[in-house]
RNA sequence: GCCCGAGUGGCGGAAUGGUAGACGCAGGGGAUUCAAAAUCCUCCGCCGCAAGGCGUGCGAGUUCGACUCUCGCCUCGGGCACCA
């Protein structure tokens, strides 16, 4: 007997694919176009189950909407620089350029096993010399159009290996390598504009109609628009130059119960109070001594310095408020310096609980207001408080009415000025490291900072050093200390210079891809013509970790290249949909145990540790209700089979089942091991099992649990479906093969009975499928077809009604399950390739159901119910439902309280 | 710490404010088989013998009716500007 076998049909089908171009995108201006993209990999060399779950979606996209018969383009590449290349030469030797594309080419291997509808003629990677000169190229028409500029900017740096460290490897405040104490230094970089757009950016969030509004709203907290005052408090007795100092508030109202003045620690006053005083100097160098993310910032414990110096109320020159240094005063935000009103901002009150500070309330709640004690008071600042002092509105008003007339009195009086600021900053994008785009400039020292000629690009990050490989053991960045490379002309006077050295951020590469897939191979970095056609992307899918920082500077640079004339204004937002969707989980094998090591002073000493163990390499059983895992290779070692549920069980009951713990479920991670390998799966699933399964049961933007049961699952599913349609193929052989059913044209299933009977359930499934994937709930266009699947195994239609309807089934299975659908559609005696064929209408004449089973509540609960006509009107309906047996012996002979009928719907008697 | 999500049977999940649990997994029972695998049929939220009662993280609220809307909590996950 046939059987289903994945690995024959899947590589026959792919080779028919690619014989056929059936991927090629095509400029066809005869018809509309379609842009299916998913966020390009880092080649890591690995495929894993969330790039199969990603790519399956996209996929899903693309070939439905060919279906439907748009022009679509769906390509992939790869984003190539970044950090881990050169770790890898850093703890293996050998060339990130190597590493990077040796792991392009095992991954493109990984991936082709899964049949995506890629055009394989557009990839690229972002480390292309090709790609990333035009990325100078528009680097440089930035620079020209004042979207660039250059200024001081804090970094990690590690004092013992002398670089800079990413956030990432910074660890409890220590570099990652050497362990030194992380310090932040200010370093000259290079900046895009992007606080230039801050208004404009938050603004066209609102026509995004198609983005997640959680993303949308993310975006709006990063921007920070806000309103508030900005204003100085004179200082008394400052140093040299400093008689004021600025300071931005966003809650003016509460300035009456200010009760201290904070700093930064990078405040020019901070600084130049340090020149005088070690102490103040010892208080910044430990503030200092801090990384430089927000979160390790936000997270410390806050400390301050009184500064001794003292300012001046704006109202009151009597009252003097202390100024202190803090630790938690970023320089980047508003002014580098806030005054503290600790009653109505609970990091303010710690601070002031701490310093033994006034705390001064300046409103109270409506009802039975308390003075603040332990918590601060903040009320949503449309919630009418009472003001205990106001200075220029009503006793009783909220934090906004008090906002603005605080605003305009202090306007009037001169005190400040109304000012509207971002918290979004401008994008530094230099890196101090080698494996990334070279910034495209030369320092000269006559003509100062001059961009490279265009014709000179691209700038090659240059492969050897001095004729040997580039030792990438030694910290710092190899360009700094690449003479070669470094010595060049300047391009404006002809004199020896020296080029950048910093390398950009590989967001800047990702924040333009899309549009360089239109014309991957273009001389410009776009091609007008081939952006005009294709762009926007009509579906972006990629995970919600990307939902700010990728998305806004893609965003960015959309401007960007439309002001510099390298995209049109249409693409001015370039992804028209987004999809953000969820991870692959797993659970995790885990052991602990101990481990022999040696003490600081030589000594052996034992510690413990954590083991975790593969899926694949542990066996997993049942008992009463609780699971428990044995690992394979102990068992094979003690003669037992692994395969044999018998023996596991027998093994199990010799063994502490404590030993290997079963932990919930996490984002697949190779550190814990629970990572389930794409290849292996293909191999012995085949990659419709694969696809069929990250699509069903969990909805898309949620995260998907990985078990071999839910794999094993989906893989018999599909063997199913195969035997059914194989069934009819052979009762078609008997019946004179395709050609008679081919002659019998389309009446050849009848218009009644069962063959209506199926039909009817064919075109809602037909109907529910196509609404699933157009609302990505691929999760229940897989149970459409589940069930579905159930119906014609059990029809007793005609043949001829039994083959349209696994004809059908396969074209609905088609953008999941692509080389199955082909193999069935052949069977079958389909025409040319499934790919191809058009997407299935669904019948509205057969979605009408004539008569419906109306439920009847008593009281909100579900007593009986009522099969009528669809459309009874809600007085006979009424009729029906007084006359029902539970209705009657609820109402014991009385009237019901009220009677809901929702025609169609329901019915719900209140008693 | 700040910003954003998510919580429904033993498990993954379904459900335009209208029958909670579609579909799948696991589990029980049966058929087929010398036997097993595979396959097919069937049962399956919890408590209860039953009648019935209870059930969508917890606590309130709106509604004839709430998984769905509002408010307050709890737990878990994502982001926090040099991981990509």
């Amino acid at each position: 007997m046939a059987r289903y076998i994945p690995a024959e049909i899947e590589r026959k089908w792919q080779d028919e694919w690619e014989a056929d171009a059936t991927f090629r995108a095509c400029h066809d201006p005869a018809r509309p176009k379609y842009y299916v993209l998913e966020m390009f990999p880092y080649p890591s060399g690995r495929i894993h189950m969330g790039h199969v779950r990603n790519y399956t979606m996209g996929d899903v996209v693309a070939r439905f909407k060919s279906s439907c018969g748009f022009s679509v383009l769906h390509p992939m590449g790869w984003d190539a620089f970044g950090m881990p290349a050169e770790n890898a030469a850093m703890e293996r030797g050998g060339h990130p350029k190597d590493w990077t594309y040796g792991n392009i080419a095992d991954m493109r291997a990984q991936m082709k096993p899964l049949g995506l509808s890629i055009d394989w003629s557009r990839e690229f990677a972002t480390c292309d010399p090709e790609y990333y000169g035009q990325q100078q190229a528009m680097f440089i028409d930035f620079l020209e159009a004042g979207l660039v500029y250059r200024k001081n900017a804090v970094v990690n740096w590690d004092p013992v290996d002398m670089t800079v460290l990413a956030n990432e490897q910074v660890i409890e405040g220590k570099g990652w390598r050497s362990g030194a104490p992380v310090e932040r230094r200010e370093l000259t970089q290079w900046f895009f504009k992007i606080s230039d757009f801050a208004e404009e950016l938050l603004d066209a969030l609102d026509g995004l109609e198609n983005w997640p509004e959680k993303v949308k709203l993310m975006q709006r907290n990063w921007i920070g628009k806000s309103r508030g005052l900005q204003m100085a408090f004179g200082l008394a007795d400052g140093p040299e130059g400093f008689d004021r100092i600025e300071v931005y508030t966003t809650r003016p109202d509460t300035l009456m119960g200010a009760s201290f003045l904070g700093i930064s620690p990078d405040h020019p006053l901070a600084k130049a109070l340090e020149d005088g005083n070690p102490e103040v100097a010892a208080f910044c160098a430990e503030c200092r001594r801090m990384g430089t993310s927000e979160e390790e910032l936000e997270t410390a414990e806050k400390k301050g310095f009184d500064t001794g110096l003292r300012v001046r109320h704006p109202f009151d020159p009597e009252w003097e408020l202390p100024v202190y240094i803090a630790n938690f005063i970023l320089m980047d935000y508003g002014t580098g310096a806030i005054f503290g009103c600790p009653a109505h901002d609970q990091r303010d009150l710690d601070f002031a609980r701490k310093y033994g500070l006034d705390v001064i309330d300046t409103f109270v709640a409506l009802e039975n207001g308390q003075p603040v004690g332990a918590e601060a008071f903040v009320p949503p600042k449309t919630e009418k408080v009472r003001w205990t002092k106001p200075f220029a509105w009503d006793e009783v008003a909220s934090g906004e009415e008090a906002i603005d007339a605080a605003i305009r009195h202090c306007e009037a009086q001169g005190i400040g000025e109304g000012v509207t600021k971002f918290r979004l900053r401008d994008w530094g994008l230099s890196r101090q490291r080698y494996w990334g785009c070279p910034i495209p400039v030369v320092h000269c020292d006559a003509c100062g900072v001059v961009p490279e000629k265009k014709e000179n690009l691209p700038i090659e990050l240059p492969y050897d050093e001095g004729g040997k490989p580039i030792d990438f053991s030694i910290p710092g960045n190899p360009l700094d200390r690449h003479p070669t490379w470094r010595d060049c002309a300047c391009p404006s006077c002809g004199k020896p210079a020296k080029r950048e050295t910093d390398t950009m951020d590989t967001f800047v590469d990702s924040s333009w891809y899309y549009a360089r897939f239109t014309a991957p191979h273009a001389a410009t970095p776009t091609d007008r013509a081939e952006a005009e056609y294709w762009m926007n992307v009509d579906q972006y899918i990629g995970g919600i970790e990307h939902a700010i920082l990728h998305l806004l500077y893609s965003r960015f640079f959309a401007r960007a290249m439309q002001i510099t004339g390298h995209l049109p204004s249409k693409a001015i937002e370039p992804f028209d949909a987004l999809f953000t969707q969820g991870m692959v989980t797993h659970e995790i094998y885990e052991s602990k145990g101990l481990r022999k090591s040696r003490a600081k002073d030589g000594s052996e000493v034992e510690i413990a540790f954590d083991q975790y163990y593969l899926p694949e390499d542990v066996v997993i059983a049942e008992f009463g209700g609780e699971r428990s895992a044995v690992l394979r290779s102990e068992m094979v070692a003690d003669g037992l089979d692994p395969s044999n549920p018998q023996h596991v069980k027998d093994y199990l009951d010799v063994l502490d089942r404590s030993q290997i713990k079963i932990t919930p479920s996490a984002k697949m991670s190779k550190s814990k091991k629970n990572v389930v390998d794409p290849v292996s799966i293909i191999e012995s699933f085949g990659a419709d099992t694969a696809r069929w399964f990250v699509l069903s049961d969990s909805p898309p933007e949620r995260d998907v649990e990985w078990t071999s049961a839910g794999a094993e699952a989906a893989h018999r599913h599909l063997g199913r479906v195969w035997r059914i349609a194989n069934g009819i193929a052979e009762e078609m052989g008997q019946g004179g093969g395709v050609a008679a059913y081919e002659s019998e044209g389309e009446g050849a299933a009848s218009t009644g009975g069962d063959d209506l009977t199926l039909r009817r359930a064919l075109h809602k499934t037909i109907h529910d499928v196509t609404m699933g994937i157009e609302s990505f709930g691929f999760n229940t266009s897989v149970a459409k077809l589940y069930a579905f699947t159930n119906v014609l195994a059990k029809s007793t239609a005609s043949l001829p009604a039994r083959r349209e309807a696994a004809m059908v089934m396969a074209q609905l299975m088609a953008p999941m399950t692509p080389h199955l659908a082909e193999e069935i559609w052949d069977m079958l005696g389909g025409a040319g390739l499934i790919a191809r064929a058009p997407w299935p209408k669904a019948d509205p004449a057969l979605l009408v159901e004539d008569t419906v089973t109306l439920p009847i509540q008593i009281n909100g609960k579900r007593r009986s119910e009522l099969r009528v006509p669809k459309d009874m009107s809600a007085e006979e309906v009424e009729k029906l439902v007084l006359a029902d047996d539970a209705v009657a012996k609820a109402l014991d002979g009385g009237a019901p309280k009220k009677l809901i009928v929702v025609p169609g719907r329901i019915v719900n008697v209140v008693v």
